[in-house]
DNA sequence: CTTGACCTTCCAGTTACCGGAACCCTCATG
DNA sequence: CATGAGGGTTCCGGTAACTGGAAGGTCAAG
């Protein structure tokens, strides 16, 4: 199977998938012409990085992932400790986020947002009160 | 003022003001010796970028915020626009990050988390049920 | 005069790719 | 047979917002 044919299998560009080849997340064979060849294991890895990455695990993570997933003898803690740490990455980046949104809001809220100059959101911004 | 001073005045490193004057965000004096002058107004354009970084806004977004902030005759509806795109934004990335929590706690919830290699993460992540 | 803290510039690396150029392979058509 | 379309290949450069480090100039103190 060719690239175009991986992609379209596994829903990423063709790009990504030469990329995953470069950082040796994959390593599809190569036809007499030079193309790659893609065989159905292939294609399954690909989609794990695909769900993977759609999870918000890093390239890292998915390379240790895919090492566990492979190690038919790997302990579920293992896998569960990768999980965990990057499920509390994620709730770290949510307050974050949640924390900006919240001062945010309360200044667009206080923002009269019309033709004059007086703004609180730059008043907040500059430091002033 | 030296770079050292301004960042301890500001809390930004040394090496993101010089990027900031690199990007044209500040234009410090120079004094003979070839060392950056931050006058009182630089200081305080930097606290202004660094408090408008700490909420998410872009350096771009920045650049133009800087820019209203400068104009006295700014219409605070201009303002009041580019805050809420960045709030559109933060909301969108807080559902993307809550909806990858929410799969992920599920799975890390589902596994057992001991020296057994099966595991529901690489299961669900593998595409097997 | 030397030491150490500060400053300078410039180059490279980070994450996870994307866009584009220049070129090769294959098949079908005029 | 030339040619054009639609694959494929590599390689280079760019993204966002810095950070780290090397090589070297400057300054105040002992």
């Amino acid at each position: 199977m060719n690239i175009g044919q991986a992609s379209d299998q596994t829903g990423l560009p063709a790009k990504t998938i030469r990329y995953y080849e470069d950082i040796a997340l994959v390593k599809p064979d190569r036809d007499s012409n030079g193309y790659r060849s893609f065989r159905a294991q292939d294609i399954h890895k690909l989609k794990f990085l695909g769900r993977a990455r759609t999870l918000g695990f890093t390239i890292e993570d998915c390379r240790t992932l895919l090492a566990l997933y492979e190690d038919e003898t790997r302990a579920s803690a293992d896998v569960k400790q990768v999980a965990r740490g990057h499920l509390a990455q994620i709730d770290a980046k949510i307050a974050d986020l949640r924390s900006m949104r919240d001062t945010l809001s309360h200044l667009v809220e206080a923002c009269a947002g019309d033709d004059r100059p007086d703004c609180p959101i730059l008043r907040d911004l500059g430091g002033k009160s």
